[in-house]
DNA sequence: AATGAATGAGACTTCATTCAT
DNA sequence: TATGAATGAAGTCTCATTCAT
């Protein structure tokens, strides 16, 4: 609609590929805004450093992702089932979209992760830790810190697809629900 | 006596901790120079470019964690307990080795890592490979495609060492101890 | 107004200059840009690379003479005049030019003229070589390969710029018209 | 005979191929002592200084061609011939050997080229310059300063060397004649 | 809001030269 | 004489960022 959220977007998609194809390091603001059909200010009177513009892709792409995930509220639904659920939710969408999973992996592995940004990133996974946190009590899961599920989801996701997309495994879906079966053991009770 | 190695070592090692902190982005020739006491000639002399050391440090680092696995080759052990403990090492390995570990988790996710790369890194780890395959023919883990094993064991122990690393858990003897148990629930049959 | 070409035109000509006193090994970028008066960054906005604006300067300056030597089109002057009066103004010009024509010379024994760069050159000259082959077809000069007759004007007349400028001859006017004399043997029929 | 002279050719010998065809700047000391197959400081003991070297070989080059100049003293040959007959020498060894030439003209045209080493070259060239002086006095060429006549020749076959070389020009017998018939014109009386 | 020419610090790399062996 | 690892100054070039328009 407004043609502001426009070009922030068209330098968002930019950056996204960008990244995920040639890294950080290799990925300059020119090649940015080239991409992106805009010019240098522009970049500029969106994000007021290429720092910035990163950490906020980052954080815009996690939220996204915390925003899609649908949690089943049936109450004849049991815990194990709606857990598993999201778990294979969650494992999915970063496997299957390797761009995506490509940049959020090199990103969460780079110092530009600090813990202050995972930690307002982790606000919007409330709802789907609280679930978590009840399948601990109801002992359908292991009690784990809250941030070693991570690692067995969007981790090990983003490992997978980094893998798949390198051409180190094929992956079918046999593959994809041997992995969310197999990360669901590693969790579960 | 073996003074080459030592120059080329020093290079090796200030690259090392100077990347794991700064990343490859933030980390210049001149500050790994400076580190490890020698000139900047130097540096190109015995590597020939900043990737090119980047790489071999990979290759090298990768080797080395391969060679210092030991495989139990007693008849009278169980294959199960003998996968088990080289499950062990390698997690505990990059779990204990903070600043490998961030290291090659950069690496790993960057676009350093082409396929090339990490199949020449794999014949290392041949001895391990024959131990899994042993395993799949014997029932005692999952039959995944062999990089997959990687994930659970090399990325996860990378997760976990990095968010370890930044304080958002707490590792604790219990907990390196409960995620070995989870990683080999995940492969395991 | 034209401000753009302010600034490539402050960087060729300092390229000139410097080139012409110090060779292209003895200019470095830092010294053109503090002559031109413009930041590193300017030099690499006109000019891809340093090799680039050489021989883009090169090119230039080639058609820039093409396009000032005068060809007499008045039908009563004899042909034999037209060839004397055109031959007379290219080596004039390069003799009384010593900075372009140390400059030039340089350049043409170096490895940076390729046949390709002379051959574009080559295309500005059309109308004098045109005047050439009706020379030749008239039996006014002699017919030799066209790039002879360039030896015979251009690089002779290179020769004895340079020796004029490092003081091995006088140049007076007498021993210019000598010099164009001689040439002009040298050709005609 | 002595192992001494044969590095120095050796250097030499890499030096002149490897500039001829990538100019000074194009060549480094490390090319010249690998073609060489000598250590970096095998050149430092025969030369102090790269800019030594290629001084001290455009120097050597340059009398031993003054000394392969047959200067005919049968007293029954006319003037006019035994200047003919040096002239032809001079041009054709130029034109016939084009490596050399290359390297003798982009040595002559650079600022490594200063009055005081073409005044010491000179002087091997004292025999044919009297010849040429004898010529004057008894008008068989035209009254020129020295230098002017090493245009005439020299440069002249430098110039056609070098466009046979870039392929610019087909060298045949033929032209070869022409050319040194064409720079007898120009300084004949 | 948008542009893109201009900036200049700093990155990577080369290479002539030295010197301990 | 000969070697070649080591040096470090200096080179080319990049690129995040600014600002006049």
């Amino acid at each position: 609609m407004a043609k502001i959220s426009d070009k922030r977007q068209a330098i968002f998609n930019a950056t996204l590929r960008l990244v995920s194809e040639h890294g950080f390091h290799g990925t300059s603001i020119a090649m940015i805004y080239k991409e992106a059909g805009v010019s240098a200010g522009s970049v500029y009177h969106y994000f007021s450093s290429k720092d910035e513009l990163v950490v906020e892709l980052y954080k815009e792409l996690k939220k996204k992702i915390a925003k899609e995930v649908r949690i089943n509220d049936d109450d004849d639904v049991p815990l194990r089932q709606k857990i598993w659920e999201a778990w294979d939710q969650i494992i999915r969408y970063e496997i299957e979209n390797s761009i995506e999973s490509t940049f959020l992996a090199q990103f969460s592995k780079s110092p530009y992760c600090t813990m202050e940004i995972e930690r307002e990133v982790f606000i919007d996974y409330r709802k789907i830790m609280e679930l978590f946190e009840r399948g601990i009590k109801e002992m359908v899961i292991k009690r784990l810190p809250p941030m070693v599920y991570n690692t067995f989801s969007i981790d090990v996701a983003h490992s997978i697809a980094q893998k798949s997309k390198i051409g180190m495994i094929e992956l079918t879906e046999d593959l994809k629900r041997t992995i969310v079966e197999s990360t669901w053991e590693a969790i579960k009770m």
